[in-house]
This record gives C-alpha cells, structure tokens and sequence, in this order.
DNA sequence: GTCTATACGATGATAGAC
DNA sequence: GTCTATCATCGTATAGAC
C-alpha cells in the first residue's frame, strides 16, 4: 500500500529535504554575516559555517547575491510573523505595549543583519524590494492591531479607528527600527580570529 | 618681509592643500558609494571618480578602509552642523517643526550612504565609533534645543525641561533615522553603466 | 547531491619614473 | 605629489569524479 505514495510522498520528500538543505545554507550564512557582513563573508566562510562544500551551496542558490536575499528575506519574514495573531486579541496590545513587545523581542545577532540588509538594499535592487514589501507588510499587521485596539479599548468607530491608526502605527515603526539600529550599534561585534 | 612667513604660512598653504585633496577625494567617494555601495566601489572607480590616480590615492589615505571612515565622518558631521544653531534662537523650533526642518534636509544620495554607514558599522569598529559618536552629538543637539523650547515657549523651569526634553529628543531622532532610512529606500537607484 | 580541485576575474595595494 | 604599470591575493563560480 505505501507504494500507492511513492508517486505523491516520496517527490515531497525530496523537496522537503531540498528545502531543509537550503535552510541549513541560509541560516550557516546569517551567522556568518551577523560576525563579517555581508560583504566581507566569502563562500568559504559558508562552507566552514554549514560544514558543507561550495559545489553544494552552488546546487542550491544560483550566486552568492540570491543566497543573500534568501536570507534577508528569512529573516525579515521571521519578524513579521510575530505579531500576526496580536489584532485578533480580545484586549490587543496598545501602541506602548506593542513597541514594548517589539523591541522585547530583538535578537543583536538578527539586528545587525537587519541593519547590513538596509545598507545593501540601498544598491541591489532585488534586496530593496524584499525590505520594501517586508517593511510594508509589517507596517499593514501593526495598522490593523491599533485600529483592534482603539476599537476595543478606545470605543471608536472602526473607519475612524483606520484613520487614526495610520500615523501611530508609522511611529511604532519608526521607533522599533531605530531601536533596531541602536541594538545593531549597541552590540560588541564578536570578532572572529583573523 | 614675505620670506618671514615661509616657516609659518607655507606649511599651512601646503597643509589647507593637502586638506583639500582629501576632502576632494572623499567627495568622490561618497558619489560612488551613493551610486554603488561601500564594498561595491572600487579604487579603481574612485580615480575615475575623482580624476586622481590610484598612487595619489593612497598618498592621502593609508587604506581603503581609511577612506570610508573619512567618507563617513564628514557626512555624519555635516548633518550636525545644521542644526547647531537652533538651540540660540529666540524662539526655538518645537519638535514637530524640529523633525520637519530635519527631514526636509535630507539628500537622497547622502541618505543611502549614511544607511550603507549604519550597516559597515555593525562589522567595523571604527566605523561604529563614528556613527555612535555622531548620533551621540546631534541627540546631545535635539536635547538641547527642545529643553530651549520648552523653557522659552513652554515656560518650564530649566531643570524640568531638560528631564522632559530627553524622551522628546529621543523620539525625534528615531522618526529622523527611519525618514532616513524610508529615503535611501525610496529613491530609485541611479545605476551607473555597467 | 556532494565533494575536491581549479580557472578566471577583480581588486587592493605598491614600485619607481617624473 | 602624482602618474603608469604591475603584482599578489583573494573570492566566485565551475568541472568533473564519486
């Protein structure tokens, strides 16, 4: 009976581990640049990071600039995704409350790549995109937990609420990125040995 | 009587040159970083850049790293130096005016280097000891031009006002780094020929 | 798919004439 | 101080065996 799956399993298997493959890649080389940058990380720094091999890495990203946006945009979809369920809350979490719980929940390491990812998204234009559509993303879920919030706790009108919402939930951005940038600052860079 | 001034006016003349130079290299620097990116330009793009030779080149900075830390310096300290006055005024810009004035200064070109400067930052010491200083400075700034305004226009005590004006100060400088960072992001990438 | 070994190009930095 | 020409190094990407 369980060859009835290989047709359907066995194919999604592979990609699963294909998938699996590319991770492991992707995250050896956010360790590698939160310690080098972007830049300065060779392949080979990958290779010694990931324990496997250039051909390897070469099988599964096409360059070295798409392995960099892979990785930015793992990263930066890792960010998002915490605050999806907030607005659903029944007492969502205020505009103080949410900075509060955003900058709670910086990781230096994650910080500092988030900041070198800025710097090169203002030069590859495949990278802006992705911190472009992030940033956006990410700006629309903070939108909608304050028009939750001012609906819920502050009694508005849900169009007013949208209205409102706007400018406090630009601020709330504003100042997680700045905080994110003074976390990337604040860091001593664990420098590995020349 | 000119000759008595040869051991005192020469060396200056030959010293405001040299000064010169490197401010004429930096500039074109800064042009091709804006254009290209820190890692991404080379010396060789530098001379085209500037007209100068790679030997003039390096007859002014030791390396290149040395150039970016000089590119970055002088572009920190430029944005400083506008708003040094501010605080003297009879009557002192509020922080909402404070942040607009800021935010209409800004230049797309200086606006990408200075998010590619935040990102070198994250890896090169000295590059991070300039920006924390120059953030440093202009906070020290904003602080004290909204303790200014809150004791002329707001009446405060002068002790008061400066416990207030640092959350304030605080905020306005991280509303100005992310319009910083929403400029570099927005504006479309002039790429040079390849 | 993964490895080792390698080709090729690009780039930082220098040497030496002027 | 500035140039031209050059070197040496490093890093990406590929080829081919397993």
């Amino acid at each position: 009976m369980a060859i009835l799956f290989v047709g359907g399993v066995v194919p999604r298997l592979t990609d699963a581990r294909k998938e699996l493959r590319r991770t492991q890649i992707a995250e050896a080389a956010v360790r590698c640049f939160s310690r080098n940058g972007l830049e300065r990380t060779s392949i080979a720094d990958i290779t010694a990071e990931s324990g496997l091999s250039a051909g390897s890495i070469y099988a599964h990203y096409r360059n070295k600039a798409d392995l960099v946006r892979a990785a930015a945009r793992e990263m930066l979809d890792k960010r998002s995704g915490a605050i999806g369920g907030y607005a659903a809350a029944d007492v969502p979490p205020g505009p103080d409350e949410l900075l509060a719980r955003l900058i709670a929940a910086i990781d230096p390491a994650e910080a500092r790549v988030g900041v070198q990812t800025w710097g090169e998204a203002t030069t590859d234009p495949a990278v802006r995109d992705i911190v472009v559509d992030a940033t956006g993303r990410m700006r629309a879920m903070l939108h909608d937990c304050v028009t939750a919030w001012l609906v819920k706790v502050g009694h508005h009108e849900p169009a007013d609420a949208r209205e409102l919402a706007a400018p406090i939930a630009h601020r709330v951005m504003a100042l997680y990125q700045a905080e994110l940038l003074y976390t990337a600052l604040r860091t001593p860079t664990e420098e590995t040995a020349p």
